[in-house]
DNA sequence: ACCCCTTTGAAGTGT
DNA sequence: ACACTTCAAAGGGGT
């Protein structure tokens, strides 16, 4: 079975846990249990593109959305429920599913009490509760409202650019002010604190503590254009153009879509670096990214920046221009969050002079083969859910660790609905257009080798003796692989699978709506190797042969989906609907896998759900 | 202090 | 074209 699970998705990732997964539970493992919140679904459903993007070369068009199944674990249940349920539904599973409702109380105590945690953590609780509120408020946010209505947020690391990788930026400076989704994480930094936030900034870097985003008015999500809370002085009102958010009141910009939230504005990152757009802005006065409290003069242009403009980003940031101030958020400044300035992480001493010099320097080539600066790879739509809903999986689990907790993460990913997934991918695609834009010139491959290298593990070396030996610490294979996680779901899960949403439509509007079909298409099922393969089902049709992941290849689907062949394509008439393509691990384990007592329980939880879900896929090529 | 672990996705490299 | 590798975030845990 570990195997299956490995082939299953991706394999990328997965060789490695192949060699760990017949490691013995931890306690973490154990823990983790408990916590198991929910079972993927998998699926794939053809990403709707938000924003008919146009020409968005970057963002894969049409990415599917894979669902895929972890394992066997993996069990969806319905996608259609939206976001908020999921984590209700998590909640319930949990309960469900952990052997000691402590958790599942937890979950929800967590929001009724969530003073529980000591620390911050309450607050990133609260906050998160509030944000999800308004998050419902606004309605999946996302697809309803203008596009991008989901930019609204903005990150804001605390002290150090969340792109900042370099060690200045102390991973606990790090933490990104969240931005969760709707709302604003404030970073710590005293500006943009607000003043009811007990919790220093500076105290906590770790997300919760950090995040101050709880301190923040709830509705503050949209802050992020808005600078009442963090800035400073002034708000800039001209900084949007501002739409109020009717709700909060709070002005917002109107081309969130242009903005990449993503690229927090880190107020001490500000103060170090300058946004490498911030000469941009200046002159143009629209911020790019985030907005500066006090600085951004003018209403954002929207974006789009010009080829030349673009250009002269293009160095990395180098045009900086403007050096900012030393403290809170420079009113010009706006640091990229990609950008690391070697200067702080790889050459702290010499040049430490503050990333500004770097960023005055016009000239910001030269020495780029020693300072160039560390340009971080924009967040992938994964990555970027993480960062929002880490800090709710935190609160809601007692778990620490983040590898547990990215487990779990990793599952609410699958079991999220096709929207709400499209919003991530698509705020992944304009976070990569964004970067692109602002650095034409940056390869990922720059970033290779920056990372200390580490087990390079996988598959490739691993002989089988090598696991043992490798992995020191033994992969823990944090969630339970076997069904106990699991959740009928995934058989049913995939099932659930929302009805055919109109998110994808919604999401992209220009892009057509992906058909029911079309979304299915099959797509790349790349066919691992027999190996792989043959745990699964050959479904019929092109798929049949389909496997897998499909991992692969990125460049323009990247979503390693796997649609149903089944639906796909041909769709065959006879079909049952599908809503959403179904990863073909799905089906895999829908079939293979008996539901277990788990799937069961989950199932049971999930019984409302599904009573009110059609289950679309029915398909069961069953062997 | 550093690296590992873990997740997905994007993009790179290698065959 | 496909398979595989890196890196992105995060933070507890291990060495």
């Amino acid at each position: 079975m570990w195997r299956e699970r490995s082939d299953h998705v991706q394999l990328k990732t997965h060789s490695r846990n192949d060699n760990n997964k017949k490691q013995k539970p931890t306690r973490t493992q154990l823990l983790l249990r408990l916590f198991l919140p929910i079972n993927a679904s998998s699926a794939v459903a053809k990403m709707p593109q938000l924003n008919g993007g146009g020409g968005d070369d970057l963002g894969a068009n049409d990415e599917m959305i894979s669902f895929k199944d972890e394992g066997e674990q993996e069990e969806k249940i319905s996608e259609n429920v939206s976001a908020e349920r999921d984590l209700d539904d998590v909640k319930s599973s949990l309960v469900n599913e952990s052997e000691n409702n402590s958790s599942s109380s937890d979950s929800e105590q967590a929001e009724r009490r969530p003073q529980t945690r000591a620390h911050s953590e309450s607050y990133e609780k609260t906050r998160d509760y509030f944000s999800e509120a308004l998050r419902r408020q606004q309605d999946g946010g996302f697809f309803k409202s203008p596009h991008y209505p989901g930019y609204p947020f903005l990150m804001i690391p605390d002290l150090t650019n969340p792109y900042l990788s370099n060690g200045s930026l102390s991973p606990t400076a790090r933490t990104y002010l969240q931005m969760k989704w709707p709302l604003l994480d404030v970073p710590g930094s005293a500006a943009l604190k607000d003043s009811r936030s007990p919790t220093p900034g500076h105290l906590s870097n770790k997300v919760p503590v950090v995040q101050h985003g709880h301190h923040v008015h709830p509705l503050t999500p949209l802050i992020t254009y808005s600078n009442e809370h963090f800035s400073p002085g002034t708000p800039p009102s001209h900084l949007s153009p501002e739409i109020l958010d009717p709700k909060t009141g709070i002005p917002r910009t109107p081309h969130p879509s242009e903005l990449s939230p993503y690229y927090p504005l880190s107020p001490g990152a500000v103060g170090s670096i300058a946004h490498p757009l911030s000469w941009f802005m200046q002159q143009q006065g629209q911020p790019m990214y985030s907005i500066p409290p006090g600085g951004f003069r003018h209403p954002y242009p929207a974006l789009a920046m010009n080829a030349s403009m673009s250009s002269l980003v293009s160095s990395r940031f180098s045009p900086h221009m403007v050096t900012p101030p030393p403290h809170s958020l420079h009113q010009t400044g706006i640091p990229h969050p990609a950008i690391v300035s070697p200067a702080i992480k790889q050459e702290p001493g010499s040049d430490n002079i503050s990333p500004s010099m770097h960023a005055k320097s016009p000239v910001p080539p030269k020495k780029e083969e020693d300072k160039k600066p560390h340009i971080k790879k924009p967040l992938n739509a994964f990555m970027l859910y993480m960062k929002e809903m880490r800090a709710k999986v935190v609160a809601e689990c007692t778990l620490k660790e983040s590898a547990a907790i990215n487990q779990i993460l990793g599952r609410r990913w699958h079991s999220l609905s096709r929207e709400e997934q499209a919003k991530y991918y698509e705020l992944a695609r304009k976070e990569r257009q964004l970067h692109s834009q602002l650095y034409p010139g940056w390869s990922a491959r720059d970033n290779y080798g920056k990372r200390k290298k580490r087990k390079r593990d996988n598959k490739a070396d691993s002989k089988p003796e090598d696991f043992s030996i490798r992995n020191k610490k033994q992969c823990v294979q944090y969630l339970p692989s076997e069904k106990m996680c699991d959740s009928p779901a995934s058989s049913h899960g995939s099932m659930l699978d929302s009805p055919a949403t109109p998110s994808a439509a919604l999401a992209s509007p220009a892009a057509p709506a992906a058909t029911h079909s079309e979304q299915a298409q099959p797509l790349s099922l790349t066919t691992k190797p027999e190996g792989r393969m043959h745990h699964h089902f050959s479904l019929p049709g092109k798929a049949s042969g389909s496997s897998s992941s499909s991992s692969s290849s990125s460049s323009s689907s990247s979503q390693p989906t796997i649609s149903v062949p089944l639906a796909s394509s041909g769709s065959h008439p006879s079909t049952p609907i599908l809503t959403r393509p179904i990863p073909f691990t799905s089906l895999h384990h829908s079939m293979l896998s008996p539901p277990s007592p788990f799937h069961q329980a989950a199932l049971h939880s999930h019984h409302a759900l599904f009573q009110s879900q059609p289950l679309s896929l029915v398909t069961k090529p069953t062997e």
